[in-house]
RNA sequence: GCCCCUGUAGCUCAAUGGACAGAGCACCGGACUUCUAAUCCGAUGGUUGUGAGUUCGAGUCUCACCAGGGGCGCCA
């Protein structure tokens, strides 16, 4: 927010070390760290080390606190600025308070929603996350996927892309078919009940258990799938029924996690073109066919000239020619490309187990010349996985179905609620619920690095205090409250002529980050800063809250500090939105 | 055997190569006649797995080791 004042004091620091005979200095601004002051910072070790290694007899420490000193010297007070101090090496820039409240808090009120937006820039990057299998459970081992890569969209939009959110449902392959057998042997003729997700899952744990019971039936699903792979008629429409079933069930939880998405890519759509695709690899070299004795691969090390195990061996079609997902994955990363040729990026939110395929994929598609392959990522995330470390999987049962996490936590939102605020309307509070339950279901997922193992356990799962999303719920609801009292109406832009407590300084401190949060979090794909910001602002707020009185303190302090309040809001509504979660309107 | 990830307070986790490693939970002690206490304040709690290296400076980068998890030709 104060580029322009950054810039200006970089030349002239430039134009001070050229006159001096001193090396081009490594610029980077950082916030200075101690509470309470506000402003931004320079550290010269670095332009020190520089002259020490031209030769010079320098004792680094020493000269970096010259330097900043004498720079210091050199640039007086900028404009703007309240001091500036040279300590320990750095030389820190304290901002002029009246300027600079001023300045965040009208930036934050008259952008609106747009606060902390970054420029459009005319890029446009696809995120595919939360490929969930049709015919099956949507259990709480899928949330993450779901969650982080509506969050990484969230905030890549929010960052200036032009962000596609794809879904890609694996609506193909044996579990199908073994549902599909299980329905029609046992279950013809049956429609979903109104839990359509959890109904399909019961069928699928059926199957399994049959088929575990009595395996000599696997012959029948092996005659069903070829049925399937020869298209007839009687199969298919089953299979699309059914499959539309399991997509609907899937549309209701997304729009229940307030998820959407602009594309669906499907599995089997997939099949067919992945198999001329590896055909094509076979006639130009690439996959070598080894069938009938084995399968068609592709041979990434022979093919790179390297010596040691990296990409390993690539299995693309299997010796009896049909297809896995590794055919499917190579013809989907194509279609993106052709049906949106200017992706500047293809992101896919899956698992880490999957690091070594997508790898091998890419490779391949790199090495049969499409331009785009170095465009795809994979974006790997640890599992949740249950106390004791158990993987859930639909087959063994063992699984939390996302339909009761969602029914349990916005319950138990609705007893808190029904406590805290009882007056509101029926309705009123069946919103609070479901915005402070979904809420806290989605915060601990995008507030934790990806790479970091998530167990899942009920109570911490529902835990609604401490850093969670209702406290930054709640931070939000008091702000409105004030406001609702004190006159919704914005006060005349106030620059304070007195003294702004440690509170103030503090929050609006936090405020002035969040469009730098917002760049630096989309660089690096990491919603995890958001998810920290939004809570350092919300606490930084409800400090303000209990020292800093608004409706009964006198003018000029109380139009200032409404507006304080207007413009912490509206960062807290924008964050929460960036996160994916509701701000509620009352609590 | 090769590769990847993780190791920070009792527990769950943060921390742009920079200034005193921070939160929450739990425990203990306080604050509702006040703009909503789903809040706030205070106390306790650390040889950042171990050892070396790079650097003016390392929780962060490199290497080795230890511990846990994951991946490695026809599963998804």
């Amino acid at each position: 927010m104060f580029d322009a004042e950054q810039r200006q004091i970089e030349e002239k620091i430039n134009a001070f070390c050229a006159a001096n005979g001193l090396p081009e200095a490594v610029l980077q601004w950082k916030w200075i760290p101690f509470s309470g002051h506000w402003g931004i910072s320079i550290a010269f070790f670095q332009l020190a080390a520089l002259e020490a290694r031209q030769g010079k007899k320098i004792q680094v420490n020493q000269r970096a606190q010259e330097l900043a000193s004498q720079i210091s010297d050199h640039l007086g007070i900028p404009v703007g600025f309240e001091k500036l101090e040279a300590v320990n090496g750095y030389l820190n820039l304290y901002f002029d308070p009246a300027v600079y409240a001023r300045r965040v808090i009208d930036t934050a009120i008259e952008q609106g929603t747009g606060f902390g937006r970054g420029a459009d820039r005319g890029e446009r990057v696809m995120v595919e996350f939360s490929q969930p299998n049709t015919h099956k459970a949507f259990h709480v081992g899928h949330l993450r996927s779901a969650i982080l890569g509506d969050g990484l969209s969230r905030l890549l939009a929010f960052a200036g892309y032009d962000v596609i959110r794809a879904n890609y449902p694996g609506d193909i392959g044996l579990h199908v078919i073994k549902w599909l057998w299980c329905y029609r042997n046992y279950h013809a003729g049956e429609k979903p009940d109104k839990d359509i997700t959890r109904w399909m899952g019961s069928i699928y744990a059926e199957a399994s258990r049959r088929l575990e019971e009595a395996p000599e039936l696997e012959a029948e699903i092996r005659e069903l799938y070829a049925r399937w792979d020869r298209r007839e008629s009687e199969i298919v429409d089953l299979w699309k029924e059914t499959r539309d079933w399991s997509l609907d069930g899937f549309k209701e939880i997304y729009s229940r996690l307030d998820i959407p998405f602009d594309r669906y890519y499907f599995n089997s759509e997939e099949e067919q073109s992945g198999k001329v695709l590896v055909n094509d690899l076979i006639a130009r070299g690439i996959a070598s066919d080894e069938r009938p004795d084995g399968a068609v691969v592709v041979k990434l090390d022979n093919l790179l000239g390297l010596k040691n195990d990296k990409y390993r061996v690539l299995v693309v079609l299997r010796s009896d020619g049909t297809a896995l997902y590794a055919t499917e994955d190579l013809s989907l990363a194509r279609r993106k490309f052709t049906d949106y040729p200017d992706l500047a990026k293809s992101y896919y939110v899956v698992d880490v187990r999957q690091s070594l395929h997508f790898q091998q994929v890419f490779k391949t598609l790199e090495i049969a010349g499409y331009e785009w392959a170095n465009r795809c990522q994979h974006i790997p995330y640890e599992l949740v996985t249950l106390p004791g470390n158990v993987v859930m999987a639909s087959r063994e049962g063992t699984v939390v179905l996302l339909e009761d996490l969602i029914t349990e936590a916005t319950d138990r939102a609705y007893e808190v609620v029904k406590l805290k605020n009882p007056d509101l309307t029926e309705a009123q509070k069946r919103a609070v619920a479901r915005a402070v339950g979904i809420g806290a279901i989605k915060y601990p997922m995008l507030a934790r690095e990806n790479t970091k193992l998530v167990t899942f356990d009920w109570e911490t799962a529902l835990d609604f205090n401490g850093q969670a999303a209702p406290y930054i719920q709640y931070a939000f609801v008091r702000g409105g409250s004030i406001l609702r009292k004190g006159g919704v109406e914005p006060a005349e832009s106030v620059s304070p002529a007195f003294e702004l407590t440690a509170a103030e300084l503090e929050l609006i401190d936090l405020l002035a980050r969040l469009p730098n949060e917002v760049q630096r979090a989309a660089g690096e794909l990491r919603p995890l800063w958001m998810a920290t910001y939004a809570y350092d602002l919300a606490r930084a707020f409800n400090d303000f809250y209990t020292q800093c009185p608004v409706l009964q303190v006198e003018e000029p302090v109380r139009s200032f500090r409404l507006r304080l309040v207007m413009a912490t809001r509206q960062a807290l509504a924008n964050s929460l939105a960036l996160l994916g979660i509701t701000a509620p309107q009352a609590m």
